[in-house]
DNA sequence: TCGTTATTTCCATAATACTGGAAATATGGA
DNA sequence: TCCATATTTCCAGTATTATGGAAATAACGA
């Protein structure tokens, strides 16, 4: 999915925040990089990712381009998270990083943490 | 979001899925292995991605290790998205990728509507 | 027409992420 | 104890992504 790796970039999340605020009417893209001081060569770069993915879209007026957030591709990308990747909470017990724990000097046993029983969750996030 | 940027991976969301399928029981990295036909090298670096981020948490038995998704995390990522990035609708008239198309050859003129007399941007063009 | 401003593209460099072989670490069983 | 299996770590090679200066393109106003 596009638009999920669109979004898995810090700088590209801070604009694509700051659009959803913005509302409708967007923002200039030289206003989002002031805003984000961020060099135009790479405010472009990032934007055209986001645009890519279908997250943002852009409507010249006068010399500006004005982005603005497109939901359409945010809750499609709601929907598949929810569709496809949840289900009735409480898979396991979080019990931290068991296996994948933080590196170990060589001679040190292996740890998996001690396991307390645990509270989940309930989904049923509705996504308008 | 740590949970973001470790799904916007191919090969973990598709761990991740399988994982979700599989529900609480879980699934043996081996076997998780097996069905994607990972190396195991591989395998165990994705899970570990997908560990660190809260997704997957893991429970020794016996000789093997036990992969389930915790959907605690998804339901944050859920939450995150749904409060930060989303509101009302209809925030633009979606308009296909205006401002960054395709790569043009170097001379052509730079296309962002049909060179007529003045397009200006208020398009009803819909592009799915 | 020219100058100014807004924005994008080009391109090189830097940073980060992915991949997988080989070695190491665990665990259970004979 | 030794062997076989499950899984992880180590590490190096490759690939993908991000960064930003400089040049190009566009649009406006004078």
């Amino acid at each position: 999915m596009k638009a999920l790796s669109a979004l898995a970039q810090e700088t590209r999340l801070a604009i694509y925040r700051m659009l959803v605020e913005r509302g409708p009417a967007g923002s200039a893209a030289g206003k989002i990089g002031d805003a984000l001081k961020l060099p135009p060569a790479t405010l472009s770069f990032h934007l055209r990712e986001l645009s890519h993915a279908g997250l943002v879209c852009a409507r010249h007026q006068s010399r500006f381009i004005y982005y603005s957030a497109d939901f359409t591709a945010m809750n499609r990308l709601l929907g598949y998270l929810s569709d496809n990747c949840c289900r009735t909470s409480g898979a396991c017990t979080p019990v931290g990083d068991a296996t994948h724990p933080a590196p170990r000097t060589p001679s040190e046993p292996r740890r998996i943490a001690p396991s307390g029983p645990k509270p989940v969750v309930h989904p049923k996030r509705k996504v308008a």
